[in-house]
DNA sequence: TACACTATTGAAAATGATTTTCAATATCAA
DNA sequence: TTGATATTGAAAATCATTTTCAATAGTGTA
């Protein structure tokens, strides 16, 4: 149960756990969508009912900072979030259901060294995600 | 001059020349940053004084549909637009001064189809951003 | 276990971004 | 030149997010 480390992790920082914050990670931990704060406010409170979307709010912010969840950039919006996968990956995402999938093993230093060259530019970073149909959303 | 090209372009789409969006094209097509909705009705007014904040979101969109210019994310936020590459074209952000810069010749088949093999999705899009400080930014 | 300190809470209000409504005006094809 | 209508800016409405604040609950300590 993952859940339980990210509250640990929470703990370790110096952060109380509340029922709040317990709901708040229970749902967005085992989403394999990614969710607005509203869609976790929604599903967290049936959990815990007197649950408030400005703890959300708070919650996912906290959750961010620690590197456990991490915003998601659609051509929808980019105010969901998806639990963070481990170390340097990308994303790769339904466009049908919005099922989140991890994957690493991409290799742009190639690519970074041509661009750096060309333009001058110092390249610190990079952000690269795919999009496409999963497996359930192409039987349709 | 490509502002007059976006003109033409709106033009032949059936609509209509206005002062309004004649200041917001030339102030969006001469721009090597990304602009948000604000920065832009701040510059286009010192063209056009009686220009609506409105009309900028509604220009905005309308340049956007013809695919003149495109949305640019950022960790900062994603309500920013520049003048679009043509074709299949990638980003360059300066992490410092904001410059955007475009870049092809990505070549991500290989590893599209490597993850599409392996995790069974369609994959229809990729987006690819690369960020670091631009030649100018690097000399302090 | 009881206590005291203070982080956390939810509600309401404030802020910021974007969209809608609407009557006045400007564009453009005829 | 004109008339149909697309476009405008202002104000109001909506939606997302943040701040404020007094009440409450978590936590380490006694």
């Amino acid at each position: 149960m993952t859940a339980e480390l990210w509250l640990t992790q929470l703990h370790e920082n110096g952060y109380r756990l509340t029922d709040a914050r317990r709901a708040v990670v229970e749902i967005v931990e085992q989403s394999t969508r990614a969710l607005t704060p509203v869609e976790v406010y929604d599903l967290a409170r049936k959990k815990y009912r007197a649950l408030g979307l400005v703890t959300v709010y708070r919650t996912l912010e906290k959750l961010e900072e620690l590197h456990l969840i991490q915003r998601v950039h659609q051509p929808q919006g980019c105010q969901a979030f998806v639990s963070a996968g481990h170390g340097h990956q990308h994303l790769l995402l339904c466009q049908n259901c919005g099922r989140v999938e991890f994957f690493d093993g991409d290799d742009l230093d190639a690519l970074t060294r041509y661009i750096a060259q060309k333009t001058g530019y110092q390249i610190n970073e990079h952000w690269l995600q795919l999009f496409g149909l999963c497996m359930d959303c192409r039987k349709n």
